[in-house]
DNA sequence: CCTCTATGGCGAA
DNA sequence: TCGCCCTAGAGGC
């Protein structure tokens, strides 16, 4: 259930428990059972995300394929659990270098071992991060302000914005005041430069919270203090799954429409089309 | 028990 | 644009 901001916080928490020590890798329910025990016994030398791209590499002693390539895609997951745990289909285990705690992947999109060149492959075909520093900004700009495709569109692609989802492009959007069926071509700089400087404040946010809350403090409805849970996705939102229900800037009713197979979410009266 | 849904992305038509 | 893959939880009967 993974937008960039999750797969960069699965990075982060692999790095600070599963290096420094060998790791134990298995295959539980045996899809992965080849590449499992390749690795098993080897360390991880580094874990690093690339929008929804996770990659595990481990050190050169397992080979010349010595990195693990998961993408979560939909429904996939990976969660940190007790060794002993048992419960539905775990495609891959790795076990820290204490034994204390595992790490399970259960219905990945992809998850197989790759060399060095099909890594360099899968970033060329990976655009600008919102949570990287190497993100090249103005030739992102370039390509959104030279295209006719919608932003709403524009947004899900990840050549141009790397690890943004359909949450984020619908809170990006509306915090932006930007209608998603505006042309690329029609946007300006500064609105393009805005979308982005946006998405790297929100992103680094869902990466320390764990959630997606974008809701700034004085738009929050009153709660009497209490936590919402408006959603199952966790945080609290503008537009995303509140199709019919009121906007917290305007009052107007949020709308929903079925767009290239996904959801969209948007305020007609915040984010006007012109 | 069944059906539906979801923060994705691929390939066939 | 559609169907399909993967999983788990919720809700209906």
């Amino acid at each position: 259930m993974p937008e960039g901001h999750v797969i960069h916080r699965l990075a982060r928490t692999l790095n600070d428990g599963f290096r420094g020590g060998p790791v134990a890798v298995s295959s539980p329910q045996g899809r992965f059972a080849r590449a499992a025990s390749l690795l098993d016994g080897h360390r991880i030398r580094l874990a690093e995300a690339y929008g929804k791209h996770l990659f595990i590499h481990f050190e050169d002693t397992v080979g010349p394929e010595a990195t693990v390539y998961i993408h979560l895609g939909l429904i996939g997951q990976l969660r940190f659990e007790p060794v002993d745990t048992q419960k539905g289909q775990i495609r891959l285990r790795i076990v820290d270098p204490t034994s204390t705690c595992a790490a399970h992947l259960r219905g990945p999109q992809f998850c197989r071992l790759i060399d060095r060149e099909e890594f360099q492959t899968i970033l060329a075909r990976t655009g600008p991060d919102p949570l990287r520093d190497d993100a090249d900004v103005a030739s992102l700009t370039t390509a959104v302000r030279s295209s006719r495709r919608s932003i709403g569109t524009l947004l899900m692609d990840q050549k141009l914005f790397a690890g943004v989802g359909n949450i984020y492009r619908a809170e990006a959007l509306f915090r932006q005041g930007i209608s998603p069926f505006i042309p690329g071509k029609d946007l300006s700089e500064q609105e393009v430069r805005g979308i982005w400087d946006d998405l790297v404040e929100l992103m680094a946010k869902g990466v320390e919270e764990g959630e997606i809350n974008t809701v700034r403090s004085e738009h929050l409805p009153d709660r009497m203090g209490r936590k919402p849970r408006v959603d199952d996705h966790g945080g609290e939102v503008y537009v995303y799954r509140r199709a019919g229900l009121e906007c917290y800037v305007c009052g107007h009713l949020i709308s929903e429409q079925v767009l290239q197979g996904r959801n969209l979410f948007w305020c007609r009266h915040c984010q006007p089309e012109r």
